[in-house]
DNA sequence: CGGAATCCAGTGGGATACTG
DNA sequence: CAGTATCCCACTGGATTCCG
């Protein structure tokens, strides 16, 4: 799902779910945290994603990539072939959501605790 | 798709997936953004969300439950019976995260509209 | 190395009808 | 009024294989 298209889930055309959609696919979210840091090659970021295939790593690059919040860069001179994929301005543009999105879930998250079992531990995402 | 069992989509335990979590469901938001204002009634928030179904509404309204964003209370009192949601505190510390998504999306459009048809009017949810 | 193509399963969500 | 219960379909995402 991609949000170019320019359509919300629901019948309203409305920016936050413009938004919500960028950020919906399953490895997204986490894709724009490790380009948050400086560009990734395409291997280097399937490696610090375990259970992401080749195929999904691609689909979700793409996807970001038509939505303009990410851009790949391919070199070809050498071999084999290396391709960056880096934030565009847009998409330097959503950290601070991001960042936003994730000290919200951070305080959600304590807030929950204390009701539950409070066996799972938390690994962030180094933002 | 409840966040409420505390496991991100990808493997790792992440505060900002669980916020996507939470808003992901394709009425959520919209129910968010009705709920902002005050409480509603069930037969209030669907008439206000056109295409949406009853099943679909009960549907999300109960995640939204079980994620301790909105609650409940109904009246017995009355009849037919009357039932009204509300934004819980956890729900309404999501507001401003809401309306920064809302801002960012906005910004988005924006920035994309002129390399595209300039068709699509929008219409905020007013939030 | 960096993908694309194909196939398949799980689930999110729609249509419809029934209920306390 | 405020929901459930069934059925069904489309789409997301996983596994595997092939390619330049």
């Amino acid at each position: 799902m991609t949000a170019f298209d320019m359509q919300t889930r629901h019948g309203e055309v409305c920016p936050l779910d413009t938004t919500l959609k960028i950020l919906a696919g399953k490895w997204k979210s986490i894709i724009i945290c490790r380009l948050m840091h400086g560009e990734q090659r395409f291997t280097e970021l399937l490696h610090t994603l375990p259970g992401c295939t080749r195929r999904m790593l691609a689909l979700q690059l793409q996807e970001l990539m038509t939505d303009q919040i990410i851009k790949k860069t391919v070199d070809l001179n050498v071999i084999p072939i290396k391709t960056s994929y880096q934030l565009t301005e847009l998409g330097m543009s959503l950290i601070s959501i991001v960042q936003a999105m994730d000290a919200w879930g951070t305080t959600y998250i304590a807030a929950l605790q204390p009701k539950k079992s409070a066996t799972s531990q938390l690994t962030d995402e180094r933002i």
